[in-house]
DNA sequence: TAATAATCGAGACGGTACGTCTTGTCTTCGT
DNA sequence: ACGAAGACAAGACGTACCGTCTCGATTATTA
């Protein structure tokens, strides 16, 4: 329904008709747009960010980082989670909610462990995690031409050395 | 306004009437809040942002990066910034707008210039001021704990090492 | 609970949660809120409306006029059959259970028995019984003043005077 | 409206559709669908209710409760304050309205003028008024047949008779 | 005594009206 | 003439109650 109409026509009430469903049923489950937009991209994300390793570090995370790319551009899942964040900005309560499930964290935690051993000066996990997605999400949040898989190659060859 | 009572709550009817400015008159000059939140933190945006040179790049890179943290965590005009980034995800005509100002372009293009000369295989403009200033912005818009001067180093001192 | 909350607050989930029932077992007995007040009212209204025979004719009707005064102004089920007697305006259904019900019959047939020799001329028992309680009926359903002892007595006069 | 559909699928909803009109607008000038009944009955009932003065005083009490009960059992204003008495018997605020307009008030008032002198025994107005019009109000309202022209003629000749 | 049936309370369900809110447009009226 | 004030049609909001529908759990009844 994101991805058809748009998240600002997505009312609860089109949502309950288009379920067939009382409006209220919707309520009595989630009690924002927010609630049922993290539930549908919650799962999704953790598979689609799940990358097989690579024999070489900068791969790894390249391999990692298209993936990321393919999530936020192209998925449903995606989709929702970029609504989510935009919903964020808004409600402090979906602050919290978004602060919390924190969607990127265990994909982002394994990849990096296994480039650890050939990055011996790599900053604590979460601070890790932000220098390799941070430049990555803010660059599709702000509209701007998603990157090219050289330029992730580009981004993982500087954070490994940077590493170092 | 913003501030007082958050992004949801500022509706263009309430706009109007705080300014003592009849709703049609507000409608004239812009046709969204998206157009009132651009032109009030555009300004405000380059003036924050624009840091003094210091003679360690590294200091540099951190001096500017602390004042984006600021800008984007206590501000106004970052407060603007951000909930305009979150319309942004909502609509697309938004997203044009947004993609279309890059709030951040002209600070970010400023110290990555004084650096250049101690980072030779820093990467082109618009790709190095994402490494520097994507985990950041990702950090805040997440509503992570926004990093410390030690991490802001930290990021600094990392992405100088990689573009060595 | 008609009393404590008013008819259009005495909703049927709340006539069963109050009963420490089901809602299913109330619609299993009754169908609407009128057979429920209707089924509470019919018997407690023949017993209050039944008067002791009087010495004078006036006498007579002035007591039963009394006790229907009370009974329609006072008496839990005097406020339901005047909520019946409303519901009946605004539902044919209801119409139907009110008109077949003629909760007040019983009780004028009687008291006019007991006067008829005094009153040659009184016409058919349902038109003499309605210009009997019809007078009270309506003065109390327009929400006038109830007729006082006085007024009640002045009435009875005139109508045996009426019907001689 | 009340005619076609009954007073309880007469939503406001409704009525605001029917009229093509907004929702707020049909609230911003009457806030209870007892006023606009009213409002649409007040009128047409003294209209409706004036009668010729005859030579003969039961021949006038005649014609005017025979124009009563057109008046409540076959125009649409009728209709509408029959819909307005039973709602007073939900609703308190409505009976406050109820009793206030008075709706019969300057009609029977004027009938009784042209006959007192025939009846010098009339008790005063409001209770003569009762006397006349209440028979054939509580009739309708309690959905018995309404009185024909005979049944008129012989209540109007029973009250100038108790009123000598 | 154990299996079976009937009945109950609780409450979820699809609907739909409620009265409030904001939207963007369109008068009206006073300065 | 301009602009504030605010009426307007539209339609989503979240709540309440409607009457129907499963659920288990407690009774009764039967085997």
């Amino acid at each position: 329904m994101l991805v058809d109409i748009g998240y600002a026509a997505m009312t609860i009430k089109g949502i309950a008709e288009r379920a067939g469903v009382g409006r209220q049923t919707v309520y009595r489950w989630w009690s924002t747009k927010a609630e049922i937009l993290l539930e549908a991209s919650v799962i999704d994300a953790a598979e689609a960010l799940e990358t097989p390793a690579q024999d070489d570090p900068v791969a790894d995370l390249t391999t990692y980082l298209q993936a990321l790319v393919d999530f936020l551009t192209t998925s449903p899942a995606g989709m929702a989670y970029r609504a989510l964040l935009g919903e964020a900005q808004h409600d402090p309560a979906v602050q919290v909610l978004v602060g919390d499930a924190d969607l990127l964290a265990a994909s982002t935690a394994a990849v990096l462990d296994r480039v650890r051993a050939s990055a011996p000066a790599m900053p604590q996990v979460g601070l890790a995690a932000a220098q390799l997605a941070g430049p990555v999400v803010t660059t599709v949040l702000t509209a701007r031409p998603p990157w090219t898989a050289d330029q992730l190659r580009l981004h993982a060859a500087t954070l490994i050395k940077g590493w170092q």
